[in-house]
DNA sequence: GAGCTTCCTTGACCCAGATCAACCTTAGTA
DNA sequence: TACTAAGGTTGATCTGGGTCAAGGAAGCTC
């Protein structure tokens, strides 16, 4: 997704050397339990871009951790349009709305070439088992996603499409950041048509919105190479609180 | 919430004596550890309408398991209109969003009388280190919420007034229809404005919407006494392939 | 039982953003 | 080099549902 998260074959598989460790499941384990979840990690594989990682309604088996590259979560719905539930960048991990269930929520595809860590979770439970670092871990990454959601939820019921593009750009930024990767200058690897989804917004309302961020001076947007011009305006645009229903 | 569940001082501490024991937490667990597990449980305790369980920003110590009543979860946020973002009723867990943060992600609000039996997490957590039954119900219900909140985004960010309430009033019904409760006929704890924050509408359109569906013959409310009449054309509305931009 | 307050309903109006449509660019491929 | 397809932009038009406003009903308190 960003550049230097491209085109890089990871050889490598033990996790301590995984330029995503920091930010990744194993973090702060001992030395001795990496060397346990080295062992159950499947070597990272390659997915090309448009390729599925997981498909809706599969069994789910296992979870997966991004190592480089991006993908979407995309649900399908009896008679509608696919819609994206998610993003994910390298260190994130996928799969965690599967666990307890034996079926794959929706289907989960690479937006550009992409490795990801394959770990079976019934390994990961029996390894947990020994491992209260590793326990919390999983608590810590389920309930993350649970409170992301829960701002997705917020931006997709109460904000203006300024507002949420605005915090979309924003909430990529953060993650490149804490990635490493510039925060000020990013490939989109998905489509308008993608965040359009993602947003709850048609593909058109996402590219005039763009448009009008650039001619504001807000971004610089050269077809899916994105500059965060003025950093502050877009928090301000993105925290307002004139939003729909909002009241005074 | 729906009538059985409401006006029951709950004396019995006992998990496995609670109206609720087969959906919640606990369920599952060997005899001494269920005997373990009530150990830990804190009293149930009451709560009025309107009284807070927990307060957004204040430091997160336990889970709630809700035993009789219901509750909301509002998110306040810088300037806007606080937003519900969870309805809870008996047998469901309050507070796993903020797990593996030291803050509660939003304030929890009883909707009615309401009781919860308290579960401090770091006892929670040392009871599961030796508990793998107690470890996958604590995914398995993170998951289960992970999904919903997936659910609850398909639902803001692609469908009509119409569809959305279709698919509340469906989903409340299918909760009580779990808990031993009437799926066609029960009471709305929460206000028109309540479910309007929710489902992303302005309380006018939930008012009119209600009014259609009952002018329909699809629902017939009084008040909050909601009975649901024709549950199969609900369910044909709900998962309609016109939503917004659904194409076709 | 008068007067609040809170919740709900209904009507009138309006606008953000969906939809429809035309066209342009870029990349893949034959 | 042309042909096709996918992605992106921009304009014109329409509408679902937000906003404003005025009452009504039901439950408090004094």
């Amino acid at each position: 997704m960003a550049e230097s998260g491209r085109c890089q074959p990871v050889k490598e598989t033990r996790c301590e050397l995984c330029s995503q460790h920091a930010r990744c499941l194993p973090l702060g384990l001992e030395l001795n339990e990496l060397e346990s979840f080295d062992a159950i990690l499947q070597r990272p594989r390659p997915l090309k871009r448009g390729e599925a990682l997981v498909r809706q309604g599969g069994s789910f088996e296992s979870l997966y951790a991004v190592r480089s590259g991006s993908l979407k979560q995309t649900v399908a719905q009896e008679g509608q349009r696919d819609q994206i539930t998610h993003f994910y960048l390298p260190g994130e991990l996928v799969g965690l709305d599967g666990i307890g269930e034996s079926r794959c929520y929706g289907s989960v595809v690479a937006l550009e070439t992409t490795f990801v860590c394959e770990l079976p979770f019934t390994r990961l439970e029996d390894l947990a088992e020994h491992s209260p670092t590793l326990r919390s871990q999983l608590y810590r990454c389920m309930s993350r996603e649970l409170r992301n959601d829960q701002r997705m939820m917020c931006l997709l019921s109460g904000r203006t499409a300024d507002q949420r593009l605005a915090s979309f750009l924003l909430g990529l930024s953060n993650r490149f950041r804490a990635r490493g990767f510039s925060p000020a200058r990013f490939h989109l690897s998905m489509s308008r048509s993608d965040i359009g989804s993602y947003l709850g917004l048609a593909l058109e309302t996402v590219s005039r919105v763009l448009a009008r961020f650039q001619a504001q001076g807000l971004v610089s947007v050269e077809g899916r190479e994105m500059t965060l011009v003025d950093r502050d305006a877009l928090l301000a645009l993105a925290e307002e609180g004139a939003g729909r229903h909002s009241g005074v």
